[in-house]
DNA sequence: TCACAACGATTACGCTTGTAAACATTGCTG
DNA sequence: CAGCAATGTTTACAAGCGTAATCGTTGTGA
């Protein structure tokens, strides 16, 4: 195979939050061409087309999506997994605020009073789930 | 006056990545001159004193720290407690990537292993004490 | 066939950030 | 008293980001 087989540099090159929300619009419909990512996200963030098509361009330079030509424009999908990101970020969260506990997040939530009864309830019965 | 005496206009000015490295060191230490600031950080980070007086300022224009002369030479405390600014962070994480959610966040920590067990007893214990 | 519309690519531009050097002031030491 | 050293202030400058306008190409409808 032609593929390097340790090239595996993958720095996953930081996404920004306005390429954040580009992301999110492509999580969820898979593939979508600018113009419908526009029509999800450029209501919300006052955007014109011409933003989001920049914002798509820096992601598939960053390596986070990756197109495909559909007759005369192209259809972008997402390359790195939304769970990749998320936990990426939330670990960077934790180390940069918690000292990498994620025990202190979590107790920093429910001092602040961040969670709910109901999200006390959510993470009882996910703790219950996960020691049986 | 010149100085516009309601311009409590208080939205928390963003503080960034590096700046927070010094905020760190202040909050731990209550209070400190720049050169204190730089022992504890310059090593790490490998910035000169001269970039440290910069994240200083800038973090003084913010708002987020005050100064008091202390002879020739200032010395800088936190007008924002860490707890404000830690919960601020958090909540924006779990906006953005947990629909507002921190139950979320908890699962997703704890489908990817982010959560060790010792975390999981924790967690456990800090739920029961809660709900007492 | 020809102007136009739809696209991606290129260029732009001001703001923030990271990282510092240069400058000005002033207490201190020889 | 004259420098020097320590300190804050001002200026710098490249990279990243937010937000677009403009340019160039090409399929399409009149």
């Amino acid at each position: 195979m032609t593929k390097s087989p340790d090239n595996n540099a993958e720095k996953p090159e930081r996404i920004s939050e306005a390429e954040h929300a580009v992301m999110e619009v492509l999580w969820d419909r898979g593939t979508a061409s600018a113009a419908q990512v526009c029509e999800v996200v450029c209501q919300k963030r006052e955007w014109s087309l011409a933003t989001v098509k920049t914002l798509l361009s820096r992601l598939v330079q960053k390596g986070a999506i990756e197109t495909r030509p559909d007759g005369r424009r192209f259809l972008y999908s997402p390359l790195i997994a939304r769970a990749e990101y998320v936990g990426g970020e939330s670990r960077r969260l934790v180390d940069r605020l918690f000292g990498g506990k994620a025990a202190s997040l979590v107790a920093h939530l429910a001092e602040t009073e961040a969670l709910s009864e109901d999200d006390l309830s959510e993470i009882e019965a996910l703790l219950k789930e996960l020691k049986q």
